[in-house]
DNA sequence: TATTGTTATACTCTATAACTATA
DNA sequence: TATAGTTATAGAGTATAACAATA
């Protein structure tokens, strides 16, 4: 395991937890846009694909999974569409509605950008101890949960 | 202090730490975007302005500091010039570039929503103990600080 | 009347390629 | 020749407002 420098990083005095958290966000979101990238996927793309990975909402839902306007996820589902990543198919209880869902090629494209991206992450962590990283990974969950909590929206379940 | 939810939330399956962290990650640049957008800036403009507290750099240096290509530093500049928030200033030593330095206005406006965000982060983070916030802080700074020393960046320091 | 989704429009952000002026 | 910066162009992503179809 040879790691591009050899030297170890020299002692930085602490960033705070404000600039650390913020640094550390634009590292994970960089590394997710650079991998995300190596298959022609924007971050938001890759996002949306992630969340059809276990849902097949309608536009509407979608764009509240995502935050965005309904007429914003107009042209993200045409764009995906086009590459053959998802499909709309008509709701049969609501005629004005769609059901958007992945398609074959885009969970395997999904599936191959998440297997590249754990990678990096574990990566990126390696300088911690196990113990360390066990704790992070409790506390992100704890503050993502609580954040969720706070905005009354349900996180990892399948609610479809 | 009243949470918007009084009963705390549920204690949640640990989300596994690439998971945990890209959530994270969300959360974080979601509060920025929010906050930045209540000064109509957009994420990278704050970026820039955050850039340009301490260093008055050319804009292709500029370009490095934000990974972006020359050619996006003319518009970027451009627009936030337009709204008096950076000048540049011709070098004195090489004709062809210029030294971009962010204005009173400017810095007043990303002191806000550093202030703000810094705020917003704090409270996204009291769910964790003392304990684990120093903790957290601790270990985001040196993931962050091993990242940089692997891309042989400077971090914090003022290289200008 | 209200909601779902699309369209028209406008703006930011981004990159590539070609260009100008300077080094 | 090489570098600093701009321009032209193209495309993604985003929102607001107006619209059509359906509820």
């Amino acid at each position: 395991m040879t790691s591009p420098h050899d030297t170890p990083p020299p002692p930085t005095e602490d960033l705070g937890l404000v600039d650390g958290l913020a640094q550390l966000s634009f590292l994970v979101q960089s590394a997710l846009a650079e991998i995300a990238g190596q298959y022609d996927l924007s971050v938001v793309q890759t996002r949306m694909l992630g969340i059809l990975r276990d849902r097949e909402p309608t536009m509407n839902q979608l764009g509240h999974h995502l935050g965005l306007d309904k007429s914003s996820i107009t042209g993200l589902v045409d764009r995906a569409q086009r590459r053959g990543l998802v499909t709309r198919t008509p709701s049969t209880v609501d005629r004005r509605s769609f059901q958007v869902s992945i398609t074959d090629a885009g969970r395997q494209l999904v599936e191959q950008v998440a297997a590249q991206f754990a990678e990096r992450i574990e990566r990126c962590v390696e300088p911690l101890p196990a113990t360390d990283r066990k704790r992070l990974s409790r506390m992100a969950t704890r503050i993502v949960t609580a954040d969720a909590h706070d905005h009354g929206i349900d996180l990892r379940t399948d609610p479809r």
